[in-house]
DNA sequence: AAAAGATTCAAATGTACGTTTGAATCATTT
DNA sequence: AAATGATTCAAACGTACATTTGAATCTTTT
């Protein structure tokens, strides 16, 4: 436990917060206990970030950052379909979604926020989610086409981004073993499931506004 | 403010219990919020229920008898095919999702757990909700047949659920007008496109695993 | 009406937490 | 080396909370 003290106190507070904000959320992380793991003393948050409130706003964008870093959601290169850009998208967030450490603090946390926005809500749809959202928006409304109302679009756009989130926000509850009966498979299969499912979803809706 | 007096202390109790730890959780609940409301003494809780916990478990079992009683899942006349049965489910969760009071606590509780689950989850995945998952389950496979993997059965029916639960868990932060931009179409068309989008979904797995 | 039990009441207890404080220690500059 | 600023430290402060306590007040039974 804590972190290697080579580290200078301010980025191994951040480090740890990351870590436990992530896993416990805002309410239940004490600043006793960040201090503690990270070799610190219990005045040091205040002194580098002024209180636990700026501690947390700090974690989130260094979540995001390290999140975007591993898997990114954007396909660089051009002359990609909506489709694979889809694909690629769904992927990438089920990878955050399961990656076990750095890359997977930024949705537990946003997890936490879902259930219970903090004071940090603004900061996280305004700086955070917006792009992401934007893109995924793009997605949809390609593979629909222009002819499909907004609303539509919107519909599926949540149809689309629940069926990942779903398995974002039922992480607890998989691992305290409330439902051993089944285990997941691998996350590749799941994010290929998801796309599949969502394809064919989206295809129906072309279809019915066809008629 | 409050509930008229006529009813018992303990009725009060309850009663105010389910509203308050539907809007704030179990921590965030303070005993005093809860007896001040139900204009009951702070001590009313322990005599009644014993312990803030034991009130806790009361509350959810109530609420689990509301959201049922108003907007039951399963349909009970014989003969109804598998996929009006879907149908049914989805907008029954949907009111449940979308009711302001009663029939809606059981629901924001339950977002509450997925996100930080208490001492309660066990109770409420062994008492309350494995029913309704069983129903589902019987739903899925009969519309994908026995040829399907059972594997493939549950990734189906994760993606059904998560697309109405998604609904629940976004839902502080749609009130707290995160995201005004776009108003939500009323609950029983969203519970339509649910339906239509997982129809097509599944049919699509239907003729994936054909081949 | 008297006794016994059920319920309510206001106050006190103990715990956990975020934050502050002022001195002590370290690092850097003059 | 002296001085100045940055950082760390242990202790204390104030607040919020669940729970307990013992007396006071209803309600029911005898």
């Amino acid at each position: 436990m804590g972190v290697a003290k080579e580290q200078k106190t301010r980025g191994r507070l951040l480090q740890v917060a990351m870590a436990l904000f992530a896993e416990r959320g805002f309410e239940k992380t004490t600043m006793a206990a960040i201090s503690e793991q990270a070799e610190a003393n219990i005045a040091a948050v205040n002194y580098h970030f002024g209180d636990k409130q700026a501690l947390y706003l700090a974690a989130l964008r260094a979540a995001f950052a390290q999140a975007n870093a591993s898997f990114p959601v954007v396909l660089a290169e051009e002359g990609v379909s909506p489709e694979q850009r889809l694909r690629h998208y769904i992927a990438a967030l089920i990878s955050q979604i399961f990656s076990a450490a750095d890359a997977g603090y930024l949705c537990r946390m946003l997890a936490k926020e879902f259930a219970e926005p903090t004071f940090a809500i603004d900061m996280i749809f305004s700086e955070l989610i917006s792009q992401n959202q934007a893109q995924m928006w793009n997605i949809v409304s390609s593979i629909l086409g222009p002819k499909v109302p907004e609303q539509q679009v919107h519909l599926a756009m949540v149809s689309v981004v629940a069926q990942f989130q779903f398995y974002n926000i039922t992480r607890l509850i998989r691992e305290m073993g409330a439902t051993p009966e089944l285990c997941l498979p691998n996350p590749e299969t799941i994010a290929e499931h998801i796309y599949q499912f969502s394809l064919a979803g989206l295809m129906g809706m072309l279809e019915a506004n066809k008629q």
